[in-house]
RNA sequence: CGGGAAGUGGCUCAGCCUGGUAGAGCACCUGCUUCGGGAGCAGGGGGUCGCAGGUUCAAAUCCUGUCUUCCCGACCA
């Protein structure tokens, strides 16, 4: 490709809405523009990436045995209403209706029409295993779009599923993705993690997370130091020191806290008695309608996907400052489960069996003291419910947690039965009886993929490929358009590396060195090959690798040209 | 949805407080010089100041509403 002819809109500063590097880098470099938020156009450059990204994703896919398909990315009401999610995906679902006054939705995944496809057309167990998948766009209507390309409304996604006669099939489909999933990443070169995940709206029993380490991220995974045990805060667990309490000294007393509504207050107002980790958080949650006291060490943060696993709650919120007030009496910051027995009690388990704690009183300006779980708050439920945080004891191995920012690259599920009985896909088995089809799910954001690459791999200069994604293989830079001698070797090299089977762009605009230069560690293409007066004087050309400072002068001909890309030290 | 910020040539921004001729840098066009790390000089084109209403002799500027975008919290690839 001629760099003249190519549309590649590079900016020298950034655009002002773009904070994080790969959003501020893709649009620099000219490899995509917004269109609105969330949406965005992919530029030449920016959709040779993405085609680079799918490609390796087929590659893998296509080994494990795994079938293409196209689906549609506009669906009929009814396929979404036969697993219940037309009503369960809200807001998030792009609906729409057609000339008919028909419900329509632009598909947000595809369990829903693979399903239906498998319900359809797989009869027995003999049609079974499949792996079906597609890349195609999906559409969310997210709440909050935001950094570039990481977090959008329209996007594209390869989704895989398997359908397995059993369980032993399922375990071996999942197993196949996972090793087909690190296969992927690791070459687009993304170093990633592999973490237990939650499994939020999909259902399912196992998923597991693919993660690329980046402040850019939005989940924060805890991993160990010491083994190989990794989660989503989500769901991770930890072990802390258990706590050890005097013995009960009497009943629970009432004792005035004026002005103290926090947790840091109170534990600074009376540190005697009342350090965070003898406190008792009152948290209000509405789960699905029905409010719930959730109790939590005062030094400890509730995992709302926690709570969400522990009752099975579809929609969980907040209690809003009113109903509080009307159910318990008080306002937040002086809230306490003791004596409360008109709403359900959950705790975290760092609660059970705690003794001479210090709780709200459900009275403004007043807490209480000796405070007995056990005894005081019979009532409660127990449940995992904290977020582990950084330096806390590794469950499997006593080592120390990390928790640090991650971006979701990947995500695989063990789906079960889920959408199989909620349409009654079933097989007929070996003894010619019906059993629901086992599916599996398995994801891969491809923009995401793009971004990460640029997250983990960027200087201050602009992008630096990974080979495997690259727009570009090489890119061949003639300094000085108006010298005959330059233009022409710069024209042979081109010809010639493309005859070899590059992918090479050539930078034959009319502007001067130094944009050339710019804009090439800008757009990042691995190999540059520049071409210019003063080294061509001498027979030879300049060899830079992106990201690399060392330049390597070599003899100008197309052999040692050749020679010097393919050696990669 | 809650909280915060911003909308002025293609891009980054100034001007607004204290109403009166719409500005700068970059980008673009022409010419000359320059020519290996985002050139210099000279000339030039391009803006309903997000939109609507209001106040005023007069609105980018003040008031109201509205739309859009970004950032911070609840969802997900």
């Amino acid at each position: 490709m001629r760099q003249s002819i190519l549309f590649a809109p590079t900016l020298k500063e950034a655009p002002h809405d773009a904070v994080v590097p790969s959003h501020v880098l893709l649009v620099r470099g000219g490899f995509i523009r917004q269109i609105a938020a969330g949406i965005y156009a992919m530029l030449p450059l920016g959709w040779r990436v993405i085609r680079k990204v799918e490609a390796i994703i087929r590659r893998e896919m296509d080994e494990l045995g795994a079938q293409e398909f196209h689906l549609p990315a506009l669906h009929p009401r009814e396929v979404w209403d036969a697993t219940d999610r037309w009503e369960v995906m809200g807001d998030n679902m792009f609906r729409l209706k057609d000339r008919g006054g028909r419900d329509m939705c632009l598909g947000m995944t595809h369990e829903e029409v693979f399903t239906h496809l498998a319900n359809n057309e797989l009869r027995s167990y003999r049609d079974l295993p499949q792996v079906w998948y597609q890349i195609q766009t999906k559409f969310r209507d997210e709440p909050r779009p935001k950094s570039g390309v990481l977090r959008v409304r329209e996007f594209i996604m390869k989704d895989a599923y398997s359908f397995d006669i059993d369980r032993e099939g399922l375990d071996a489909a999942y197993e196949h993705q996972r090793k087909a999933y690190c296969g992927i990443f690791e070459r687009c070169g993304l170093k990633y993690y592999i973490v237990e995940a939650h499994s939020g709206a999909m259902g399912g029993s196992e998923s597991a997370e693919f993660m690329v380490r980046t402040d850019a991220g939005e989940d924060m995974v805890a991993a160990c130091r010491s083994c190989d045990y990794a989660a989503n805060t989500e769901t991770a667990r930890s072990r802390i020191e258990p706590a050890s309490d005097p013995e009960e000294a009497g009943a629970p007393e009432r004792f005035p806290t004026p002005g103290l509504v926090t947790i840091e207050d109170l534990a600074g107002a009376h540190p005697d008695k009342a350090s965070a980790d003898r406190q008792i958080k009152t948290l209000v949650y509405v789960l699905d309608g029905k409010m719930h006291l959730v109790l939590l060490r005062g030094d400890h943060e509730l995992a709302e996907s926690k709570l969400q696993g522990a009752t099975g709650a579809k929609d969980l919120r907040p209690g809003h400052a009113e109903e509080i007030r009307e159910a318990l009496g008080a306002d937040p910051g002086s809230l306490g489960a003791v004596g409360v027995d008109h709403l359900p009690v959950l705790a975290d388990t760092e609660l059970e069996g705690r003794r001479e704690m210090v709780t709200g009183a459900n009275e403004d300006g007043f807490h209480l003291e000796h405070v007995s779980v056990k005894r005081d708050i019979p009532r409660t439920r127990f449940a995992d419910l904290r977020t582990v945080t950084e330096n806390e004891q590794c469950v499997h191995c006593g080592g120390s947690l990390e928790v640090f920012r991650a971006l979701e690259v990947g995500h695989i599920f063990k789906l079960g039965t889920r959408y199989s009985d909620a349409v009654g896909a079933t097989v007929l088995d070996a003894a010619g009886k019906e059993e629901p089809i086992i599916m599996g799910s398995y994801g891969i954001g491809v923009e995401r993929v793009m971004a990460a690459a640029i997250e983990l791999h960027h200087d201050g200069d602009g992008i630096i490929w990974p080979d495997s994604m690259a727009p570009y293989q090489i890119h061949v830079l003639a300094l000085q358009t108006n010298d005959e001698s330059v233009r022409g070797k710069a024209e042979e090299l081109y010809e010639g590396l493309v005859a070899e089977g590059y992918e090479v762009l050539l930078d034959d605009r009319d502007e001067r060195a130094g944009v050339k230069f710019k804009d090439a560690d800008l757009i990042g293409i691995p190999v540059r090959v520049a071409v210019g007066k003063r080294r061509l004087q001498e027979g030879s050309v300049e060899i830079r690798r992106r990201g690399e400072d060392a330049v390597r002068v070599v003899d100008a001909s197309l052999q040692s040209v050749c020679a010097e890309v393919v050696a990669r030290p």
